[in-house]
DNA sequence: ACACCGTTTCGATGGTTGTCGATGTCGACA
DNA sequence: TGTCGACATCGACAACCATCGAAACGGTGT
């Protein structure tokens, strides 16, 4: 625990109130959306389930990639899944490892809490 | 209130394992992503959020459409809301009151669990 | 019936995005 | 050093999408 607050941290934890408690502002909507926007496609959305679900909380690309596209295909949606602060990656030999981003479920859970609780 | 079940239940309910326990399936995925991509626009997630937390779980197209874009437009993003079945909407006399469809929230909040719980 | 207010639909347009094949990069291994 | 395998990037194309103005629609109140 308490790693020292990596970058994609502070990209995955930008926001803000629950979406229910109190409108959304401008910028912070430009953000969020941008996150949603990652997992608004199958192929990603899979991809993304894929790593999420691997045993040891990481995958390297030839585990994941069978989704039906191209590889090239598949390394423009990894791409996005980084740049939104989804998913990190790190070259380990001749292959690459996608994780987790670690806040990046909170986030978008809490953001999407029911009213209540 | 109490209705007994709406299309929009049904199609806000199917879904699945949470995304870090199994591999989504194609068909799920499908699905599931056409709702991430409903909140993947800042106009259509702040018109969400304006709904999500206004008093009394509803409100009318009036008082939520000031997010910057023509009134046509905001129409056309509620629909994109409601068809995604995220947003339910009723008329009353001259204005249409739109509120959250029931399980919306939980559904999403559900599939984007952190792994331990 | 009519005029008014607010919502929805329509058609057009410019920008975004998913997809591919070809090519480039990086590490392993001989 | 040269080759191979795993991924990433590039360039191009087609499909999609957000946005707008104009016009049609649907209730309300006079």
């Amino acid at each position: 625990m308490s790693n020292p607050r990596s970058l994609l941290d502070v990209v995955a934890t930008p926001c803000c109130a629950p979406l229910t408690r109190s409108p959304i502002g401008e910028t912070d909507a430009e953000r969020v959306a941008a996150m949603f926007r990652a997992l608004g496609d199958p192929v990603r959305l899979r991809l993304f389930s894929n790593v999420a679900s691997a045993e040891g909380g990481e995958a390297c690309v030839c585990d994941i990639q069978d989704v039906g596209v191209s590889q090239p295909t598949v390394s423009h949606h990894l791409r996005k899944l980084r740049e939104a602060g989804l998913l990190e990656s790190e070259r380990r030999g001749s292959w690459v490892y996608y994780r987790l981003a670690p806040s990046a479920l909170r986030v978008m859970s809490d953001l999407l809490a029911p009213v209540d609780g």
